[in-house]
DNA sequence: CTGAAAGCGCTTACAG
DNA sequence: CTGAAAGCGCTTACAG
């Protein structure tokens, strides 16, 4: 059987209390006493048993990602830089996916409290801004993190990028790059980004005095399907643009395929350029013109906000990445 | 506060012994007794606590997926199927990332099970031929299931397909398109499924009386850059293969951009497959000729077998997508 | 700076 | 078919 807490404490002459504070590393503890402690600790390779310390303490030692599908690449970064900063803290992630729309998302969430009492959650959107959960969230008492968040940003710790100045600054790279009919491809409604990203387009065409055509806005879902369906309606215009601004990678990627299909060159009969940079950016040909954003950082500093005091917001670095599709 | 098992057991009239029967589903309750529970179970709200459960019983509610990177689409693919079984029996999944090769990923393993008692762990390759990691989790007796194992199947419980099999319908396929010099793309050596790909694609070579060039089976790491790499040594040869039967569909796409460089026609100058059906299989241009691997339901299955009892081994279907590239 | 006692919310082992 | 007692391995609240 595996070391107990008993054990370290008998090995090491001290009471079981004395351990308990060794590990939480609190003070007061005489220095002999903590190192004989410590050394127990290595000697019968304990560790503490977390089903025990949660039942006992205030803290569970895990907390809760929840996510649906913007994208399995987008998922994963997020997992990666949440994993990054939960492995110093000795915290574990429990993966939460759920369906989008699920009818059963507040019971699942509901549950979750109940039965795991995390010690936080991490919202990406469009969790994010769901009036809903966040509500759920603060009756019961849970932490929360969001990911780009939309409105009333200091409601809770956040981290983001500016959307704004990164859509905008891509537009005006289009721009340019001597584009005037530029279409933008927006993701769903109810993801704040989509509006943030719209905004920042808008703004770069207005700096440049070209018209804000209504028509060239498409709706799109942030998926390859819709791209390639946006992309098709734009292309069959009888005026239509010579660049394609996509809210996402993916959606980008559909644009290229629609553009092949019709026999068109990139970018000289239509240029392209989604947001993220995925990896799928460098996999599509040409390669895709992106703005970078940095999940895996994002998702670190969520999670560092989450098991940390610090209460704030804060804001990562995007960047222009300029491949061959513009 | 939430409610305990104290009241619902006050609430109901019966020990807590009682109502710990019932939300076990153990036999010898009586009929009016369960209902009485049932009905204050739901008016309470009630979920039991998993640590409190973890903690007085034999199980702990909670299994782990340890994976490194193959790609972010399997991961994720895994993440789903899991979660849809393990959801079913109210089972919490620990996401347990990895770096490829990080020294410390026995020490962490080790951690989870000490710290976190899982009722069994999710193997996927390469690890489900790790003889060192095997070896562990049977010395401290913890369940587990492997995704495509290679040597020794019936060692453990084991969800796959027949990569041999489906490998070699791969290249049948190449075959009856016409083609004599086909190249294929290995994964890593570490990896089962590398060698079982490679063991089909001689299969349908010598069923055909094509003679299996050593030169034209290149070496790769499952990943763009590697396929890229494979791909433009192949191209550079003076005699190039006329299709190129990639181990991956990411290879396949880094495969497809060197082509696509190279001004090369696809399929006509060069055919180009994959394995696997990864959603980016869709995205590429053309879109990819490939193998469909169900990770999903590998995923659902390999949960299926930890939770239930049935220590067998599955086989699930593959099968041939025929798209653009070749 | 250290420890004895009680308790977290369940399950187990036993008794009836 | 049902229950009383003990225990899982920690932390808390209190005392010294």
């Amino acid at each position: 059987m595996r070391a107990t807490i008993k054990d370290v404490a008998s090995a090491s002459g001290v009471s079981i209390k004395t351990v308990s504070r060794v590990l939480n590393n609190e003070r007061y503890v005489g220095v002999a006493t903590r190192k004989r402690v410590e050394a127990a600790v290595a000697e019968l390779d304990f560790r503490p048993n977390l089903a025990a310390r949660s039942l006992g303490g205030r803290r569970s030692f895990h907390i809760a990602l929840i996510c649906d599908n913007p994208s399995p690449a987008y998922v994963y970064a997020m997992q990666q830089g949440i994993r990054d900063r939960c492995e110093i803290d000795g915290v574990r992630v429990l993966a939460q996916p759920y369906d989008r729309g699920s009818p059963r998302l507040h019971g699942e969430i509901d549950a979750l409290i109940s039965t795991s009492n995390p010690d936080g959650l991490i919202l990406t959107p469009p969790l994010s801004d769901d009036e809903a959960v966040l509500a759920l969230l603060e009756k019961r008492g849970v932490r929360y993190v969001r990911v780009s968040p939309g409105a009333h940003v200091e409601r809770s710790p956040a981290v983001y990028i500016d959307n704004i100045g990164a859509a905008r600054a891509l537009t005006e790279h289009l721009v340019a790059r001597g584009h005037r009919r530029i279409a933008h491809v927006t993701g769903q409604r109810d993801y704040a980004t989509s509006a943030q990203r719209l905004a920042g387009y808008r703004a770069a065409l207005e700096a440049a005095a070209i018209l804000v055509e209504p028509d060239l806005i498409v709706p799109g879902r942030y998926d390859f399907a819709s791209g390639a369906e946006a992309a098709d309606a734009l292309l069959s215009r009888k005026d239509p643009p010579s660049a394609i601004f996509a809210g996402s990678d993916e959606m980008a990627a559909g644009a290229l395929m629609v553009a092949h299909r019709r026999g068109l060159a990139i970018p000289g009969d239509i240029a392209i350029a989604g947001f993220g940079d995925d990896a799928l950016a460098s996999y599509v040909w040409p390669p895709l013109t992106t703005m970078r954003q940095p999940v895996r950082d994002l998702a670190w500093n969520a999670a560092d906000l989450l098991l940390g005091t610090d209460d704030g917001q804060r804001q990562l670095p995007h960047a222009l990445v300029v491949r061959g599709s513009t």
